[in-house]
Parts: C-alpha cells; structure tokens; sequence
DNA sequence: TGAAATTATATGTATATACATTTAATGTTT
DNA sequence: AAACATTAAATGTATATACATATAATTTCA
C-alpha cells in the first residue's frame, strides 16, 4: 500500500517530482504521515473492535486511574479537537468498555469512566502499541526530539 | 480552538503531562499536526465549496496541464490513498470542476480532466494557500527540510 | 477460442468528521 | 424571582473514510 521497493520518499508515495518550497512538502509530509500512522493504527485495533479515536479515549480514561471525568475533559484532551466524543462514548458505552452517569453537582454534564472490559482491552493492546512505537527505530530519539520541538513551534 | 494563551506545546494542547518516550510523542504530534494543517485547510476551502482532498485532486489535475488522466493515476498521487477517488470525482463533476469520459482504448477506464471553472476555483486559492504555507515562518527552511528528511525516513 | 484471472472503477455499509442547531441546566442581572 | 445569557451535551445533516464486494472490460493461457 505504502510500500514501495527502495526509499520511501514523500515523492515517490505521491508521484510528484519537486515541491516549490520545503514548506510546501512540509504539508504534504504531515498529512500523509497522519495518514500512514492512521492506516497502521486502524490495523492494531481492528481485531478488538475500536477505532483510533476510540483507542484515544480509552488511554485517557485510563489516565485518570479510574477516575470519571467529563465529556468536556475528553473533548479537549483528544487528538481531533473537532471529533465528536459524544457519539464516540455512545460506541463505546455499546461495547460496555465506557461508564456514563449524569453528574449529580451538575446535571448538564456526565461523567465518563473505563470499565474492566475497557482496560482490558488497552492491556491486550500495549504490546502491540509499543510494537508500532518501536517500528519507528530508524528514527533516533533525537530526531524523534527534534522533529516534537520543530512541530510545537509550526503551530505556534 | 487550538491556540492558547502561551507557547503551544503539544503537551498543553492535549492536557497531557508528558509523554513515554519522544516517539510517543512524535506519533500523537504528527496527528495532531495534522488536524490542526486539516482544520486550516477547512476554513480555507469552504467558502469556494471544497474539501481539502477535492482540493488535492484539482491540483494534481491542473499539474497534468490539462491532460485528462485515469482515475488510478489519482488514486496513487492522493495524500489519503485510502479515500475514495472515484466518490470524490463524482462531487467535482456536481460542481462542474472536472470533466470525466470513458477512455477509448480501454473501457475500463475513465479519464479525468479539470474545466476552465475548475482552474479558476483554483486561482482564487493560489494566494490563500500561499499565505497558509507562509504563516509556518516561525520554521526556518532548513527545519522543514530536516523534518521532511526525517518522516521520510520514518515510513522507511 | 473460451474459461479463469486480472484490472479499473463503482457501490454498499458502517463509522467518523465538520459544523450548525437544539435541549436542558445553571448563572447572572436587575 | 423572571428574563436573559451561558454552558454541557446531544442531535441533525452533509460529507468523508475504511474496507468489502460487485460489475464490467481486458488479458492470459490451457
């Protein structure tokens, strides 16, 4: 799919010759670096029913030590600030991996929490999660660095 | 929605203290990134009617100068080659921004080209996605070429 | 040649995203 | 307290994505 026979450069992936500015294929290599680690998420959570933003709730919830939190909290602790974590919890309240119960203090919001079927699920999957971390070994740690800080200023 | 008062680290973005390793860091940053180029890309596109991956596929076509191309030669150039080249043609063609006809020699295939109106919708952009490109300027040109080198490498 | 394999594209279906609107609860103001 | 504003979450709708399957044209080769 992504795969090619020898280096996997951005123009080769996409067939184009140039870019007219390294910022131009900036662009392009983030979207389709997105798209790539999306493809092989996808495929790490298939097999337990979950998608990648499910998974991403999921690894919060967990964050919290059992702790509920609010929809809110989800919302803006997720990847996709403009995902829907009302219709994602909806999926995983379905699958009994999420608890949701309105808050008492505060009756607009409700509060989420995993369930044991939920960390279940995330336990079955580290491995396979630090599998695909690992994959990326090509890159060093100081590139990986490198990469985070230049990334953090783009959006700045 | 994705800007805060202070510097925007990825770690304050995503309430998230820190991170295993940079590599963990790295894969949520790339996603991250991503939506928010995405988000950018959105509200850029709108008002003429388009999604970026509409807008992904009037370029490759305008770069073909004029030449009609099959519908697999978009497929392997598009950023998401998981997306549905074909559905996306169909809302060009809705909107009059391309042309599609069987191909002679092999009925199989339909050839795509952009119209007039398609280029035009185009050259309106041509300016605001410059300034997009422009606004990263806080990343000199040799960071972005470092970061290129460096996601090439990862998908390697 | 004709059956089987391959290729190009289209379609079906479930899920997700973008964004506007709605509903209900709480806060604020006079 | 009543009117208005704000907030939290849910819902509606159009579009897009992921992936399986179907359809039709072409190629292959027994």
């Amino acid at each position: 799919m992504y795969r090619q026979t020898d280096k996997m450069e951005l123009e080769k992936e996409i067939k184009q010759k140039s870019f007219k500015s390294p910022y131009h294929k900036l662009v392009l290599n983030i979207l389709f670096s997105a798209s790539w680690l999306n493809t092989l998420q996808n495929k790490t959570f298939k097999p337990y029913g979950i998608s990648p933003q499910q998974y991403n709730i999921l690894r919060i919830l967990r964050g919290q030590q059992g702790k509920a939190v609010a929809l809110s909290v989800l919302q803006e602790r997720m990847i996709d600030k403009m995902s829907n974590a009302s219709r994602l919890v909806d999926k995983l309240l379905l699958k009994e991996m999420v608890d949701r119960k309105q808050c008492p203090e505060d009756r607009r919001q409700v509060e989420i929490s995993i369930t044991e079927k939920g960390l279940d699920v995330l336990k079955q999957l580290d491995d396979k999660v630090n599998n695909l971390e690992n994959s990326m070994s090509n890159v060093t740690e100081k590139e990986a660095a490198e990469v985070n800080r230049i990334l953090d200023k783009m959006r700045d």
